[in-house]
DNA sequence: TCTCATTGACTTACGATGTAAGTATGATAT
DNA sequence: ATATCATACTTACATCGTAAGTCAATGAGA
């Protein structure tokens, strides 16, 4: 009887607010967001709910942290790359890592304060543009017209239902004809039959068209502005 | 002792899904949609919280209801218009209902069944970009970087701090100064210092510059590829 | 080596939430 | 007057976030 309790058991690595914050993330990616709840957060970290609240103050900082964190899987824009290839790719990232995290666009719109992943994120591509020669106001319109462009085309992947394998498209169709009579809505019935649903369709592909149509008309006013 | 219980009170308007939905907008405008509760909201309509549910199946059809809700505030494309004028003006249109309900984002993200409003809104701007000559193909990248564009706009616009008064720019300010330490942000802390936060700036203004963008692109695209 | 402050995990408890199940009431139809 | 039916109310339960208090392990100073 050498120690009293729980003795015997694993070794016990320490919680820590990034270890709290990873298990959030990993758990809303298998269970939704609306399923995390704390005590079910401690149960997947071994550890009783009130535990985490040594590492996080209130839910809703784990929610602010969460964004956080999804933050820091974008990629920052690159100073080797010129300005517009530094924007793809860092838009191309972001969208990746909102539909890795599809939960975290619902976050994004409730949490106002944000974290130092995403603020180095914002600081990296306001530098790109200025020293792409983007003046402070026209830095303003790109970036708003980016980031409405990226978190909106995010939001519209995580609504729509469109399913990857073609098992689950096929179930769609059938959900959509049944929702869509030709009769009431007759060009969304059109446009889902005739193209959405047709086998080679794939959503995600529309990201670039939309991206490069804002990419050009940025280049086309920056070039006009300062000739 | 005529009647027995509850007489002498108002005469009792009945409940509805309508007068249901309309008081879960009015109380999700008035305290945020995370303070929502099927007994607050019965409480608001002078009823118990069960009788709710003769109206609407649980709590997730209330949301999806309030959503198809504020969807049926936004005006249709106008037949009459030009496209480019039908759009802008719908999508003008779109940002004032999400802005008068900024709860409505963060709704969107996680329903994935879109209601009739929601349905009618959609066929309309299809109907009315199809009818400008754009091709089924084009439509889709038309629509998808339109209103990827407009939720993402409206979702910045529901996060950011920026207050309406003075007062509230100035103690934003404050905040922002003390969180984006010159040195740790170079960028963001000039960006936010030498404009955002002057005087005159508006976020609600770049709307249109990022929408003219997009316009624009899409009539050179159709314009070229239909000569 | 012993002592003791600190850290971080556990226990208990409370009010609020969504909603299943059952009951009562008032309006309408016969 | 009676029967039917829609709709509101009551009760109950599991789950939620978290305040407050307790207890054990750790590391520092003697």
């Amino acid at each position: 009887m050498a120690t009293k309790t729980r003795t015997a058991k694993a070794p016990r690595i320490p919680l820590s607010r990034e270890r709290v914050l990873r298990a959030a993330v990993a758990f809303a990616d298998q269970n939704g967001i609306a399923s995390l709840s704390m005590r079910k957060l401690g149960e997947a970290l071994g550890v009783e709910a009130m535990s985490l609240y040594n590492h996080v103050a209130n839910k809703d900082q784990l929610l602010d942290g969460m964004v956080d964190l999804v933050f820091s899987e974008i990629e920052l824009p690159a100073g080797a790359d010129d300005w517009k290839m530094a924007m793809r790719k860092r838009a191309q990232s972001a969208r990746q890592a909102l539909g890795h995290h599809p939960w975290a666009i619902a976050l994004m719109s409730t949490r106002t304060s944000p974290g130092p992943a995403t603020l180095r994120h914002h600081d990296a591509v306001i530098g790109s543009l200025r020293a792409a020669g983007f003046s402070i106001g026209l830095t303003a319109h790109a970036f708003s017209a980016l980031d409405s462009y990226i978190y909106g085309f995010a939001l519209q992947e995580a609504t729509l239902p469109l399913g990857d394998t073609a098992e689950e498209t096929a179930a769609v169709a059938q959900m959509m004809v049944e929702r869509f009579p030709r009769e009431v809505f007759p060009h969304l019935y059109e446009f889902t039959t005739e193209h959405v649903l047709k086998p080679g369709y794939d959503y995600g592909a529309e990201f670039d068209f939309g991206l490069d149509l804002i990419l050009d008309g940025l280049e086309r006013v920056r070039d006009s502005a300062s000739p």
